[in-house]
DNA sequence: CCGGGGTCCATTTTT
DNA sequence: TGGACCCCGG
């Protein structure tokens, strides 16, 4: 194969000649290492398929000695099917193009005896982890009121992330978490893991550092191995990724990192920026290659998202163009509550729809998953088709995870949590008694449960009943074991369902969602057919945990704005852009400056999803947990520009066109009191509180439609009595444009948009 | 072993 | 407001 590429050479590929000129430079610049700043819609996908065609295509090397990483299995699927289109080639599976989890895995197990696993560890999940945790908690009698399993996982979580061991921690580095345990829980958690012949998905980076930095042999195999590295989204690795492909590079140095700065939303599940914007320190002698030309949005779409980012420090910076034009600018809309947002959208996407709009190329982008509900509510009234992505997957279903854990423990004897998962289920008698008995018996062997449960057959520790019960699965699992080798897998897997009675269990279940498990249970078997093994068929589980996109209908897309990286649509509606829901008040507490500019880059990437129309929204009033919260436009909406923007003044919430402050100099949005003036010291919280009011405020005021309630706004003088329909009477202290500050006889100090508020005399 | 009821708590989630 | 979780009673 690699003879019929390198004969062609000669000839310039057809593919370069449909580059523009930096993507050419950033697919030929194939020595040493080269950083490809690529912003969004600047034909990045594009660069990454055809670079790694072009190393083949030179004939530089083997497909084998490329290593290409990306972070999701669509990403590696998608690069896979491209090259192999481009080059005509069939045969990608052997490349070692994939997932950082899926190539670490791949690595260790190759290598798994070395640090101290089987090459059949089982790979956890995160409920694996969590049932995990609390069981170290509870051993060390470590108050899982106070320290959530999940906060402490967290907590490890990002030390792994950050390449940290245990032996690399000391005590302190827990600070109060878990009593100041954290680091001891951490130890015993990687010690429990190593004798459940297990790993979690940070080990299999973390592993693989240890298996490199301690075996030199290894590495050095693997430096002759790969020739060229090519790395997709480099901006969300983190650190122990970065020191997982530092230590890779060494051999050759030849390193492409493919990513944009201005797009790390992933800060909070331990991606570093610092790796992208330190690209040049890390890699000496690096080329920096900028893809600025934009071939997705129209000019103002692009230009209020450039507008956006800019206010963000610590950029690389570009500058993206297009030739495209102008195009509609976009708009802004502020409406009374979020029932009102789910109606204009609602009627936005009918009117879309009139207009020969498909569906599909219409999504709503949100902050929080939570937001989704009013607009399927609404959606559902009108009958308009949707779809919501990032529900639960398929392989995190109950029942689909019980299924997982009997042919876990087949696979592997001393998973221990696949045992615990399935030993009572369905129901056999084996309870808590049983359960604490096999620990005992497992600790004191130092066994796993599966084997404990063997010798405490023997004995006459249990009740008859339970020794029975016990003694029977056991020899069920003897008998699965000995069909393994001879059995199809998907066969086994339906054999083991049947017999131990797990199907049955949801026959014989009468709730509503059984008959939708026992499909699940099916489907399973089905996949479970397009793979060669039981074991490749588990690896693919725990790492591809994947919903299959089913009825590729014609559908509106309802998704938070994570999930919405790397998609594209041609009309984008950015909903609940309010202070407090985005930027996101936790993320400001908790991590300050560097927080809210992750929050601005998340309006980055959802300005950039449109391609010819993009639709910002807001609420005056927002139901929070509950209870009712007056909001305020995000400051986001402020650093939209002028001229790429069209604030819809018949809302009246942002008062008369004219006067809309974000834009002007004289409004509230430029002052120093909001638009830039946010630090740590002076933060304002993004939602007024309205306890005392359970009920959903009303939608008119003065019997007029929320929409065109309007009231001028901008004319209230301080010391001016007004009412406002939720908090009621008090005066106004302050004013900045249409933003007023009032002092509610009720409920305290508040700041509201004037559009809310009438004169005193006037409410009724 | 189950379900009722009280309590507490609410981002984002590529693998 | 609603869901997840836990405790206790039957």
């Amino acid at each position: 194969m690699s003879e019929s590429i390198s004969a062609r050479a000669s000839a310039q590929p057809a593919y370069i000649s449909k580059l523009n000129e930096a993507q050419r430079e950033a697919v030929e610049a194939l020595d040493g290492p080269v950083l490809v700043l690529a912003g969004a819609g600047t034909g990045k996908t594009r660069v990454l398929t055809t670079r790694l065609a072009h190393l083949l295509y030179t004939g530089r090397c083997q497909p084998g000695q490329i290593l290409a990483v990306t972070f999701t299995n669509k990403a590696a699927r998608e690069m896979k099917e491209r090259v192999a289109q481009l080059l005509g080639l069939a045969e990608v599976e052997s490349w070692w193009l994939g997932t950082f989890h899926s190539l670490a895995a791949r690595i260790l197990r190759r290598h798994a005896e070395r640090i101290g696993l089987q090459s059949n560890f089982t790979i956890l999940d995160q409920d694996d982890q969590l049932r995990l945790v609390k069981q170290l908690l509870q051993a060390e009698q470590i108050d899982d009121k106070k320290w959530p399993a999940r906060v402490v996982l967290s907590v490890i979580e990002r030390w792994k992330d950050k390449g940290l061991t245990p032996d690399r921690l000391s005590a302190a580095d827990a600070g109060e978490l878990a009593g100041g345990r954290a680091v001891e829980i951490y130890r015993l958690y990687q010690q429990r893991l190593l004798t459940l012949n297990a790993c979690d998905f940070g080990d299999l980076l973390l592993h693989c550092l240890t298996l490199f930095q301690k075996h030199e042999d290894v590495l050095a195999d693997y430096h002759r191995r790969f020739q060229y590295i090519l790395v997709d989204e480099y901006q969300d690795t983190n650190v122990a990724q970065y020191l997982w492909l530092r230590l890779l590079a060494q051999g050759r140095h030849n390193i492409c990192c493919v990513g944009d700065d201005d797009q790390s939303i992933y800060g909070w599940r331990g991606a570093e920026v610092g790796n992208i914007l330190r690209f040049e320190e890390d890699f000496p002698g690096a080329k920096i290659i900028r893809l600025e030309r934009n071939y997705r949005s129209t000019g103002n779409i692009l230009n209020a998202a450039s507008a956006v980012i800019a206010k963000n420090e610590g950029r690389l910076g570009k500058t993206l163009w297009t030739e495209d034009e102008l195009g509609e600018p976009v708009r802004v809309r502020g409406l009374w509550d979020g029932e009102a947002e789910a109606r204009f959208v609602g009627e936005e996407i009918e009117k879309l729809q009139r207009g020969g709009a498909q569906l599909s190329d219409i999504a709503i982008l949100l902050r929080t998953s939570a937001q989704t509900r009013e607009f399927e509510e609404r959606f559902i009234t009108l009958g308009l088709p949707y779809r919501v992505v990032g529900g639960p997957r398929f392989y995190e279903r109950l029942e689909i995870r019980d299924a997982m854990a009997y042919l876990r423990l087949l696979q592997s004897t001393s998973d221990d949590l696949a045992f615990e998962r399935i030993v009572n289920k369905p129901k056999r008698g084996l309870g808590d008694a049983t359960l604490r008995l096999l620990h005992q018996v497992a600790r004191a062997a130092e066994i796993p449960l599966l084997a404990a449960a063997r010798q405490v057959i023997e004995t006459d520790e249990l009740r008859p009943q339970a020794r029975k019960s016990l003694r029977d699965l056991l020899q069920q699992f003897g008998h699965w074991a000995g069909m393994v080798a001879s059995t199809p897998h998907p066969e086994l897997a339906e054999i083991v369902l049947d017999e131990s009675g797990y199907t049955e269990m949801w026959q014989q279940d009468k709730t509503a969602d059984a008959p939708g498990r026992l499909e699940n249970l099916k489907e399973l078997i089905n996949a479970m057919a397009e793979f060669d093994s039981l074991a490749q068929f588990l690896e693919h589980v725990s790492l591809v945990m994947e919903t299959v996109d089913s009825g590729q209908q014609d559908q509106v897309t309802l998704m938070t704005l994570h999930g919405a990286k790397g998609l594209e649509f041609d009309s984008v509606f950015l909903v609940g852009w309010e202070e407090g829901l985005f930027p996101n008040q936790r993320a400001m507490d908790e991590n300050g400056l560097k927080g809210l500019e992750e929050e601005r880059r998340l309006a980055y990437v959802g300005l950039t999803r449109a391609r010819k129309r993009a639709i910002v929204s807001f609420v005056a009033n927002r139901r929070l947990h509950g209870s009712w919260a007056a909001a305020l436009p995000s400051r986001f909406v402020d650093e939209l520009p002028e001229d790429a923007v069209e604030v819809e003044s018949e809302s009246g919430l942002y008062g008369n066109p004219g006067s809309f402050g974000g834009f002007g100099s004289a409004g509230w949005g430029s002052g120093s009191a909001w638009g830039g003036g946010w630090s740590r010291e002076r933060q304002t919280p993004g939602y007024q509180r309205a306890q005392a009011y359970g009920k959903r405020p009303p939608r008119y005021i003065d019997g007029v439609a929320e929409e065109v309630a309007t009231l001028g706004g901008g004319g209230y003088k301080v010391g001016e009595r007004v009412f406002h329909q939720k908090f009621g009477y008090g005066h106004v202290t302050a004013r900045e444009g249409e933003r007023l500050t009032i002092e509610f006889e009720k409920t305290g100090e508040k700041k509201v948009m004037a559009s809310f508020v009438v004169p005193a005399d006037q409410a009724g």
